[in-house]
DNA sequence: GTCTATAAATCGATAGAC
DNA sequence: GTCTATCGATTTATAGAC
């Protein structure tokens, strides 16, 4: 345990103490929120700092739509783990409303603001193979997959139907965030229920 | 034909030139883009002439938000008018998505920007009966009635209804302007179109 | 490494001359 | 009615002292 080690780790730990308070930021005042002298004063730090560890605003942004979207797909584990691939698609579709709701600012952040920082993770999850079934939309894919195999959906292409499937629960999700009052007020839960009854029944062989 | 009204005219045609120039703004370079500097310079008059005609940059933008929801409901007109309610759904649903694509600014400012936008809209939109059928939800609405009075959807709310075709609808035109890549690449009519066959699928009785 | 101090830019909005 | 001039606040980011 030399002093360079110990260096570096205190190094990291600034690093995530920078975005642990960028992170409290954005929950609390959203993304527009988020500027460096709010993130320097959160840790008792100078501005100057955080320049040290983040070379731009824009990067620790980028940062914080990974570890959401890490945080979504962690939410979604258990879901992705129920056996009857029928009730997996609704509980992975009642764990992403739940999501989206628990953590707006999260989710805002991910799918709604800036494309800029959207767009470098989304494509990742198109074009890196690497982790199969560990990323969000593959959850659903391969579950429609299971589905059109067991004949209990109508055979239409996997990946369009996942699509589907989530850019319909984002709908909801996204106009509850955008316009609170209306059409959904309340808890998303109850539409989110009625959508997935309505979609798998139309998708039924 | 007096001085007064003369003035009157000319004070309503630069109202009209500041709300054209920042639409055009908007449209360009999105909502976060708008400044008082910009409209100025964009209509040549200094930025003070701006606070006569409005009270600040949240009037401008609520204004515009008002405008581009009248031009959305105007683009939907046409849809309305088909006579058999079923082919009715799938032309509002084709002509709402060609203008989330068309004018994909001005349907950010009305859907995905700020709340304080968005709501006082969507609330007038659930509250005020004054006009039925003129506003864009009540052509879903009135639809979706149609089509459970003649037996053809199940017995669901229409409200409900409604709102979840809306909000899938949304969903998909949300997901392209925020990740134009992925998981819609290109045009989203094919998907959308793939989509409400689902949905409706899923309504029949 | 961390700070102070500050540059350089931009913003909304207003006061007061004309 | 329109302008000039500017206030006052905000931002990201950096230079240079310690």
């Amino acid at each position: 345990m030399g002093t360079a080690e110990r260096r570096e780790r205190q190094k990291a730990e600034l690093r995530d103490q920078i975005l642990a308070a960028a992170a409290a930021i954005i929950a609390r005042d959203g993304f527009d929120a988020l500027t460096m002298r709010k993130i320097a004063d959160a840790i008792e730090y100078s501005p100057a700092t955080l320049y040290l560890h983040f070379a731009s605003r824009d990067e620790i942004a980028l940062e914080l739509v990974r570890n959401g979207f890490e945080a979504l797909v962690r939410h979604m584990m258990p879901a992705a783990a129920e056996t009857d691939p029928l009730a997996r698609v609704y509980a992975i579709g009642r764990a992403y409303l739940e999501f989206a709701q628990a953590e707006p600012q999260t989710y805002r952040l991910i799918f709604m603001e800036d494309e800029r920082f959207a767009s470098p993770i989304m494509l990742q999850l198109k074009n890196d193979a690497s982790n199969p079934g560990d990323t969000a939309i593959d959850f659903l894919v391969t579950t429609v997959r299971e589905l059109l195999e067991r004949g209990i959906f109508r055979p239409l292409p996997a990946e369009m139907i996942a699509a589907l499937l989530w850019s319909s629960l984002h709908g909801i999700a996204a106009l509850k965030l955008s316009c609170s009052q209306y059409p959904f007020e309340g808890d998303i839960a109850a539409p989110g229920e009625a959508l997935m009854e309505i979609l798998i029944r139309g998708l039924r062989a």
